[in-house]
DNA sequence: TCGTTAGTTCGATTACAATAGAACAATGGC
DNA sequence: GCCATTGTTCTATTGTAATCGAACTAACGA
């Protein structure tokens, strides 16, 4: 637990990035960490069972998605945003845009 | 052969279309596809057998991310880009700009 | 009408991914 | 030190998707 692997951003392939955003439970991560910036694994877990949740942030984090740190007992998640803009120029914003029924329009939600 | 199934582009889903980009073969069909417009199946199988060529193309079309019509006995594709472009915008570019080794940084190659 | 071409559909195989329970690990509080 | 909390890792099961050969279909030309 001591250790997390974040690989460098320039290593994840925009394939990876698109498989992990094709899962809805993945998405919908994402899409929550583009408006609250920072939150704990069990905030997000939207009631699924911890094994299936630690999994999904795993993908997440491998596809240089999510950066994870430790904070105590918890696990707080944030969006690599400004590394993602500039590698992906543009993704996250139609992540947000896609964010159902919110202000998701807004391009600069995310 | 006869017809072919196109969903309207409101019915498509964000995860669709991340889950059709993911795979390397679909994406590197669709790069070529922000490149050159128009192209047969053949023109873009890469020496991959029919069948599973076909497959990818079915997965493509059912995203929404492209259009195949029929033109004598070869089957035309092209990008849905202008729908795609008001349903999620922004999105083409990214993938365009990915295009590997090629001028992908430039925003209107897509 | 017969063959050719281009692509689809079918069927089987194989590989990978989602799910979830159980055991484990790390931190913090008592 | 002991226990609760939070999340990870292990393992198994299940489901889904990629691949490809073979049969099929539609359009075209000789």
């Amino acid at each position: 637990m001591r250790v997390m692997k974040h690989p460098a951003i320039q290593e994840v392939s925009i394939e990876q990035v698109f498989y992990a955003l094709s899962d809805p439970v993945r998405l919908e991560i994402v899409q929550k960490l583009c408006i609250t910036d920072e939150a704990s694994c069990s905030a997000l877990d939207g009631g699924r069972p911890k094994s299936s949740v630690s999994h999904h942030f795993r993908v997440l984090r491998e596809a240089g998605l999510v950066w994870t740190r430790n904070e105590g007992v918890t696990h707080m998640n944030m969006l690599r945003r400004a590394e993602l803009d500039e590698r992906f120029p543009g993704l996250l914003d139609v992540v947000a845009a896609a964010i159902p029924n919110g202000k998701g329009e807004t391009r600069l939600g995310c």
